[in-house]
DNA sequence: CCAGAAACCAAACAAGTGCTTGGTAGGGTA
DNA sequence: TACCCTACCAAGCACTTGTTTGGTTTCTGG
């Protein structure tokens, strides 16, 4: 692996841990055993750093969910095939999952990151389509608050950040089936 | 209200709007209309604040969390009662609950802030003891994973907190039950 | 009206912050 | 050998941070 994604590396998971605010350019050099100028030879700034890791996160996640709304599956199974997509994410994208999750709302203040509140948007517009589809269908409830089940579904999926251990016992496909087996059929008998 | 609580309430909001640590002395003082250190007349410290803050909100809660689990009801009316009382939480105690969301792993690194790693324990105790009693009583499914329940069941509640606006259109109670809803029934017909 | 308390100011300090600058070590290439 | 390029160091700068100190204003009860 080449030094600048080692140093990537590193700063993602102390930004993850720490969050980026609370991370300074210091804390990553330590752990990279360099002075904290070097890291300059590197990246133009600190919000450099994030800034590629969330852009590129991103860009490949949201590959992944028009993929699944340009497939041909029932609203239900859309949101089944995305709530699994993010679970993945989670898995594989960890740190930079967790620093979308605590910065985000600090960052999107920045010019530079106007593009989180985009792709927010473009979120929220594809899960409540694919809930009221899912209600026109006859595949979900009909009683219910779509803008608040949508809330509900999205920060359930990402808040799981927080307690997920990607090397832990439990697979993505695991949590996903429970989580998505009490999100459809509830917890009652 | 005494210029104290007032300075307490300021903090509190800003705390909650950018965070703790993203949040300085200067700030509230220049919300307050005087120079930070004039903060010190009333507040020993920054931290000292926003323990006030968390210790006196969490003591209130558990009260609650205590005389419901004291009553007479099932688990599931128990596992319901606990929920609204959370969500009156999120709408009375809004800030203090928002500073609890995403300061909490922060600050409970900090010895002053041990308390709050205890009340986490006491928190998952209740709530777990509260489902595997749901589940012995036949009032809830057997063939979920407890631990990941509690787990949806925490973040679905607490996490709220970001987008729910207590003067909104929206009750807490009117919350509480579409989200009491879709835990208990799920979103499929 | 006046003493004392409560509230605040003005100025500074030490530590920590992101970042810059000019230089150096070392390996690969012609 | 001479050259270059990547990676890094050493030192510091300008700014922000929480906090302290000694003095001043404002309010209130007797």
């Amino acid at each position: 692996m080449p030094r600048r994604d080692e140093l990537l590396a590193i700063a993602a998971r102390l930004f993850a841990e720490r969050g980026f605010k609370n991370t300074t350019v210091r804390d990553i050099a330590e752990e990279a055993g360099i002075l904290s100028g070097s890291l300059y030879h590197h990246f133009a700034s600190k919000e450099a750093m994030v800034d590629e890791l969330l852009d590129t996160f991103q860009t490949e996640l949201w590959e992944q969910y028009d993929a699944i709304d340009a497939s041909d599956r029932t609203p239900r199974e859309k949101l089944e095939a995305v709530v699994r997509a993010s679970f993945d994410a989670i898995d594989q994208h960890h740190s930079e999952v967790a620093i979308f999750q605590t910065d985000a709302a600090y960052l999107s203040g920045f010019e530079r990151f106007a593009y989180l509140e985009e792709r927010n948007k473009r979120f929220r517009e594809l899960w409540t389509r694919l809930l009221s589809q899912g209600v026109e269908s006859g595949e979900l409830r009909a009683d219910l608050d779509i803008e608040l089940v949508y809330r509900f579904l999205r920060d359930t999926v990402w808040v799981a950040v927080r307690w997920y251990r990607p090397s832990g016992e439990l697979s993505p496909v695991q949590v996903a089936d429970q989580y998505l087996s009490i999100l459809l059929e509830g917890i009652t008998t």
